[in-house]
RNA sequence: GUCCCCGUCGUCUAGCCCGGCCUAGGACAUCGCCCUUUCACGGCGGUAACGCGGGUUCGAAUCCCGCCGGGGACGCCA
């Protein structure tokens, strides 16, 4: 092994919420890193240029603090590899990128996004699995100059054997062969100039001296680009380990759908950073001696790839529940309780949010406490009749409260995005905006006479929303005629999230 | 569909690499009892798993093969 030193990276993506995946993924590398007395980078990897925000990234960032994940190198702090955002390396990707056409290990392709689709398309039909078909690879020197010279959009692609296989060492699973075949010739530098993943990954890992790789499993399949790659370049590639992902309570690859996913969420939830930290290196790993509460410290003292469990672990919220209120009673003394409890929403700037609404509404200061329950709670509880007691049916409340939780995962979260799509989802649904907000705040507020709702929405975040909406959803169930089950269905057919 | 990964209580896992100490251990959840003015905490106990079928072996949760099951990947997303 001809590295240095030991160096691991977090690569998130700034195009949502800061995810708990992030977390957990970023949790190993870190702990990795540490115990071997090396470095931890992060790099942001913001080549999608139509889903990047820097909202997003800021959020990570913070997320990532708040947890206690500090990196050695990266965005802000900067370091010997800067800058440490890939927006910002473009000249590199595009140099390598040139690099690899002109040694000819890749290729100009002028396919339209339209032709690439009816491929894929007839591949499908045909039960064959979809790959670039090597249209533009059979282009002749000439023909490819002269339709760069005309000023037609292309992207590279990268060449890729056509038979064999590779081996890709895995430091879990040992050796794991990838046919070519199934390899497709990826596209390493887009239309727009930005590279993909896979030639950004690459370059970056190896002029970041990465050591070691621990990134999610679903990366196994890619693989063999990344190592074809790394041939191509003539640079060492770092060692690989895939970790298992984390799982819905169905198995399924965690989702938002699903589950809470963002950090926000768990933080607003009042989660500790050190419980949620403890829980997430539960999954899939174990301490010797099999404790199950143990700080970061503890955790990169012992630290151990051997000790990775492979079976995919069900984020499981009853227990994280648990592990979090030993972290409360256990390590927190009243003095430390009361800080933390201050610091969560008993401070200034939260505090500060919630007197604009209620100021007028207060006739004595301890009017406050029932007014603001709802800001101090997680899922507030509810109950079916309460849902119920106002002038919308229930397969209306059903439809309204489907169609909402579906819309709010699209906007922009403030006040302002969120009153328009509740406006226009109760014209859609013809009915008075008064009636039609009334369920929603019994769902939001617990209760018809509250704060006004938008505010409370914005405020209390879109992740906590999600979860009462949820949670009321499940309660009042889909709707039972007909005619509104099938309402249902032709308006969420527009909302195709993920 | 094709390829790849995975498979121990409902859930997180120990054990598996280096077969016997496994009558398979711990934890969450659940059930019961105790403590207790309530609740929670805490204590004690119970229910509960090696996916199936073949090998190999004196002996298999542990090694091999097949099947089944679950997941992931097949984008100018990451």
């Amino acid at each position: 092994m001809s590295f240095a030193k030991v160096r691991t990276r977090i690569a998130p993506s700034p195009t949502g919420d800061p995810h708990v995946g992030t977390a957990y993924i970023a949790l190993f590398n870190y702990c990795f890193a540490r115990q071997q007395g090396g470095e931890f980078v992060l790099r942001i990897e913001d080549t999608d240029t139509a889903r990047s925000t820097a909202e997003s990234e800021a959020a990570i960032l913070e997320s990532l603090h708040w947890l206690g994940l500090n990196w050695n190198e990266g965005p802000g702090i900067g370091g010997p590899h800067a800058p440490y955002r890939q927006s910002e390396r473009n000249t590199i990707y595009r140099e390598h990128a040139d690099r690899l056409v002109a040694e000819g290990h890749a290729f100009r392709c002028f396919c339209t996004p339209a032709r690439l689709d009816a491929m894929r398309e007839a591949q499908k039909a045909a039960g064959q699995r979809p790959g670039y078909d090597g249209l533009c690879l059979r282009l002749s020197p000439a023909e490819s100059g002269a339709k760069l010279a005309a000023g037609e959009p292309f992207v590279i692609r990268m060449k890729v054997p056509s038979e064999g296989s590779c081996v890709i060492h895995d430091l879990l699973r040992g050796d794991i062969v990838i046919g070519w075949d199934t390899v497709d010739m990826q596209v390493l530098l887009k239309a727009d100039g930005m590279p993909t993943y896979h030639l950004a990954n690459v370059v970056d890992d190896h002029l970041m001296e990465i050591s070691h790789i621990l990134r999610g499993e679903e990366w196994i399949n890619s693989a063999p680009k990344h190592k074809l790659l790394y041939e191509y370049f003539g640079w060492e590639m770092p060692a690989l380990c895939h970790l298992p992902l984390l799982r819905n309570p169905d198995k399924s690859k965690l989702s938002k759908r699903k589950n809470p996913t963002s950090l926000l969420f768990y933080q607003r939830m009042g989660y500790l950073p050190e419980a949620l930290l403890n829980y997430l290196g539960l999954m899939a790993w174990s301490m010797p001696g099999g404790e199950e509460k143990f700080s970061p410290a503890q955790m990169i003292e012992q630290f151990s790839l051997e000790r990775i469990s492979l079976g995919g672990p069900v984020f499981d919220l009853t227990k994280l529940d648990w592990l979090n209120g030993r972290w409360i009673r256990e390590s927190l003394d009243d003095q430390q309780f009361a800080e933390r409890v201050r610091r969560w929403a008993f401070n200034e700037s939260y505090l500060m949010r919630l007197v604009p609404l209620v100021h007028s509404r207060v006739s004595v200061l301890s009017d406050l406490g029932p007014l603001t329950t709802p800001f101090f709670s997680g899922v507030v509880q509810i109950t079916l009749d309460q849902l119920l007691d106002g002038k919308l049916d229930r397969d209306a409340v059903s439809v309204a409260l489907h169609v909402a939780l579906a819309r709010i995962e699209g906007l922009r979260w403030e006040k302002a995005e969120i009153e328009k799509m509740l406006r226009d989802l109760a014209t859609q649904m013809d009915a008075k905006l008064r009636d039609f907000l009334r369920p929603f705040f019994i769902v939001i507020s617990g209760s018809p006479v509250s704060v006004p709702l938008f505010d409370a929405m914005e405020i209390l975040g879109r992740d906590l929303c999600r979860a009462r909406l949820r949670h009321a959803v499940a309660l009042i169930g889909k709707p039972q005629s007909d005619e509104k089950h099938k309402y249902l269905k032709s308006l969420l057919a527009a909302e195709a999230h993920d």
